[in-house]
DNA sequence: ATCCTCCGTGTAATCGATTCCAGGGGCTCG
DNA sequence: CGAGCCCCTGGAATCGATTACACGGAGGAT
């Protein structure tokens, strides 16, 4: 492959030269310009990233750690960061953790090593000693979805708790009295947050949330799975269950037809984090939808106003939720989209 | 952060030693070794892949281009590459082209500019001059689930015509007649191959496929829903919708339901590629299943045979069918997985 | 005409690793 | 006792870029 050495031979110009007319410094005559750009075209001519990045100490390369790869929320999630990357000239590298914080350090470690210009995580847990310390030792940083106490990171993330209220209302509204969740690890912001909110909006009805109705998932298809058939096996199962995310609540779904009940005659469903497949499931379930794109984006603003300089700021977006006939037909309180 | 000169001016070596420990060289004596392995975890010193890749012109990097990251088959196929490539000591640099081939030559040409060791490519179009040239220079390249006729790289797909010839005969079996199918584009393999397979099944009981039976789309959901408005308009619409992918089929169930229509009362419904959700949407879809992650798999060995300099294999592996309701009950010949 | 300024250019240092080569020192063997 | 070898080590070149610095020449000011 050819490099600046070659296009400066075949140019007849320093190499010094032909870097200047590739990154555009004024200071070169129109006539050294055409024959470094003649010779940048005949030799199909490519700057070396790695050499360039080794020089200038920039990448120009976001890291994104995401819990998991198959979790569509997280897909769309990815996308958008990396459209907005583009768009401010960065590209983006993904490790997907799958929800196993070993992993998660792993492409930490692998992403540092790299010399990425700055780190977009959605901590698998509480913070590895390794993310910590990097944080620590002022690697640009910014948490999208969950995030870390404690740690000084900038947190790009989507605010459930009004969502979850009106989803408890809508329930409670419906009849329902026995709610149950599904959570995810309590050592993910999100895991035990929503539980939280879910909780404090069962009290506002007066309900209680016994810890019989408080299944612990770990965000993957097969702890919904697992949790739902606790459930069921109960004395008094709930009316309702609620999966913190979108995959546990295709677990869930699973269980219930495992069972040979029906959703939502038997039992009701719901869950966090809307995707377009929801629309077609049988029967269509009611979610609470992030903003995803435009979490996606801040995330990624909030990294670069970091990395260049700038103060890079905290955004948290309201979630909404949508109703669909999984927890009942009546739907009296109708904020769905088709 | 701390270079290899720190590590080696702490532990009162130098860097060439400091060099040879971490490349485990044979020739370091104990004390040497030691008191390196100290200094560096007292520095808490990690390589810079960066130098490390100038130097010796490999990023032991493997980039991945996939036609669309919220495809859930690509989604799957990503973290299987990912995996398999981790097997391997390789990590891998994701670019989604969103089955544009602009934004494919954008990911090709960072790529490429990145100096990774090769590239697995999911092809959006029959081949821009940029990756036809990338391919002729020898960039160690794997095609995987798409490819481009006539250039020289090996492929890793699944064959689908086995599978499309029992969905047809399936079909037939249940007495449906006009049979219709949204294809991709035709400058994909995957575009053209599926109906052509799908043609011959047809013909194989003497149906014709009239061109207003194929809707012409771009694997994208609305695409399907456009195409599947079309069929809906005609004055004798199909009695089966066949998408030649998930995203399309999820389309073309917007647009039936839409219509006030039932699958598979009113129309039925078939896809290729097989996805969790289909288990759980109203119907249930029948699909043609790839084996996802072992063609993955089986793309990652081949690639990196070839960067290691061993021969690489092209393979195929059957895809297979799975039957479930949309496409009407009586279901004599049941495959179906639960 | 002389001096200063500015423009265009090249030389060379540099980034952080890897690796070739040479050399010092200890050991074996004749 | 000396030659030769092996082991360990350090010096220095190198990868492909960027960029500080120096320098020559043209043009303007006095």
């Amino acid at each position: 492959m050819a490099s600046i050495k070659d296009v400066a031979a075949r140019a007849g110009v320093s190499v010094a030269t032909v870097s200047r007319v590739l990154n555009s410094h004024p200071s070169v005559s129109p006539e050294a310009r055409a024959r470094v750009l003649a010779a940048v075209d005949a030799l199909g001519y490519r700057p070396n990233a790695v050499a360039r990045s080794l020089r200038t100490d920039q990448t120009r390369t976001l890291g994104l750690v995401i819990s998991d790869v198959l979790n569509p929320y997280f897909t769309e999630l990815a996308r958008s960061v990396e459209e907005e990357a583009r768009a401010l000239g960065y590209s983006v590298i993904i490790g997907n953790a799958d929800e196993r914080p070993e992993l998660q350090d792993h492409h930490v470690r692998t992403l540092l090593d790299r010399r990425i210009d700055g780190l977009l995580v959605s901590p698998t847990d509480g913070g590895s000693p390794l993310m910590l310390d990097a944080a620590r030792a002022g690697t640009p940083m910014v948490f999208v979805d969950r995030w870390i106490p404690g740690v000084d990171v900038p947190v790009v993330r989507a605010d459930g708790r009004a969502a979850i209220r009106d989803l408890v209302a809508h329930l409670y509204g419906l009849g329902h009295r026995r709610l149950a969740i599904i959570a995810g690890p309590a050592a993910t912001t999100t895991g035990s947050e929503r539980v939280e909110a879910f909780r404090d909006a069962l009290r506002e009805h007066r309900l209680a949330l016994p810890e019989a109705y408080i299944g612990h998932g770990d965000f993957q298809a097969d702890s919904g799975r697992r949790s739902t058939e606790a459930f069921l096996a109960l004395p008094e199962p709930p009316e309702v269950v609620f999966a913190a995310d979108n995959l546990m609540a295709l677990g869930a779904l699973d269980a219930i037809r495992a069972h040979g009940l029906r959703v939502p005659h038997d039992i009701a469903l719901a869950a966090f984090d809307d995707i377009p497949w929801f629309v077609h499931t049988d029967p269509p379930i009611t979610a609470i939808a992030q903003p995803t794109g435009e979490l996606g984006r801040a995330a990624v603003r909030a990294l670069v106003d970091r990395i260049e300089g700038r103060p890079p700021q905290s955004v948290t977006l309201p979630a909404r939720l949508v109703v669909r006939s999984s927890c009942g037909e009546h739907a009296p309180t109708r904020r769905s989209n088709p």
